[in-house]
DNA sequence: GTCTATAGAAGGATAGAC
DNA sequence: GTCTATCCTTCTATAGAC
């Protein structure tokens, strides 16, 4: 009768339900009680497993979904066929999303990020260790691919850039427009990088 | 003795100090209270001036700090010598704000944008209101240098979004890099739209 | 570990005197 | 138009019975 028996525990519900709505309508928007009745737990069980309140649910929520975005988008990358594929699957995958879900599930930890910046220096962290996190991972396939690494960095950050960037501007619009074209940017630039690498054709 | 003969009104007041509040915490990490102590007004000039309410001031907020925004990077671009030093010098501008204000001062609008999206139509309305402007803004300032209206368009949106993802990572890590590699990034993808305007040399 | 109840502060908004 | 005081709701967090 462990925990780790249970098919979804009452603390994975609870971080799972603070990262949807944390994603979709911020930090400071998402009240405890709206937390508690998605997850269908009591206060009780939120100060069990998180005696530092919201803000220490806040910090594994962003953790948690940071991750669980990068594995989303690893899986999309390994399923596609080469290093260009994989970047033109994640933005396809990306504007396919938004509009399934009418623009409500983009980037995870985003609005908070924008929200804790200048505000909650824990959180900011817990934002900063994620997107690096993402930065890495990109960078070493992008170096797998036989570009040199500092190329490598500076195409990671441009395409999660593009990719954040798109996010912000397709969700407001309400339009897979933005995402499309970051896409095609992202496409380009990394095109343009594995051209470098093997100038001879074929 | 009437409104305008004064420098900045009570009403100018309220609107700036909340879109500088919103701009760098979120609308709704930002209480009424906060933004009459900032403005040095009081409840009444407040609901006297939007009955509305916080809403009617975030409305306004957004579109005055999206169009204020909009003329700083216009007169940026102006003072630049061509479409070029323009794109560099926006992106060169931005990251040295951020590190100024120790990554407090971003896009005005993108924290709002993010956190309506989903959940305040008329908000949302206004944040793509004034996204679409820049991207209008953007569209023919390349148009005017040679580029096609379509390809124009689609620089003017990778332009923008590489900005505002370059905002959100460079707030988090609060570091300069996404905000320089990304401008990096649209520096080349405009001049490679550019050499196909004007293939010979000179 | 789970429930109910409630404290204590902060939120948005309004009333009414001046 | 400006000031003070206040209403009502919501928020986070805690207490205490079981």
């Amino acid at each position: 009768m462990s925990e780790d028996t249970k098919v979804q525990g009452t603390r994975e519900r609870l971080v799972s339900t603070a990262a949807d709505l944390f994603g979709r309508q911020g930090l400071s928007a998402t009240g405890i009680k709206q937390i508690l009745a998605g997850s269908k737990a009591q206060f009780s069980s939120l100060y069990h497993h998180f005696p530092g309140g919201k803000d220490q649910l806040a910090a594994e929520a962003i953790r948690t979904a940071g991750l669980g975005y990068q594995q989303f988008v690893e899986e999309i990358w390994d399923g596609a066929g080469d290093l260009l594929a994989g970047v033109r699957s994640i933005f396809d995958g990306a504007a396919y999303v938004l509009e399934a879900t009418d623009y409500a599930d983009a980037c995870p930890i985003a609005t908070i990020a924008l929200e804790v910046a200048s505000t909650n220096e824990d959180l900011r962290l817990a934002t900063a260790e994620v997107f690096e996190s993402w930065n890495r991972a990109a960078t070493v396939r992008f170096v797998a691919g036989g570009i040199t690494p500092s190329v490598a960095r500076e195409l990671a950050v441009a395409l999660i850039a593009l990719l954040e960037g798109a996010f912000v501007l397709s969700r407001a619009a309400k339009s897979p427009e933005s995402m499309l074209v970051a896409g095609k940017t992202a496409v380009a630039m990394v095109e343009r990088a594995l051209a470098l690498v093997e100038p001879h054709g074929g």
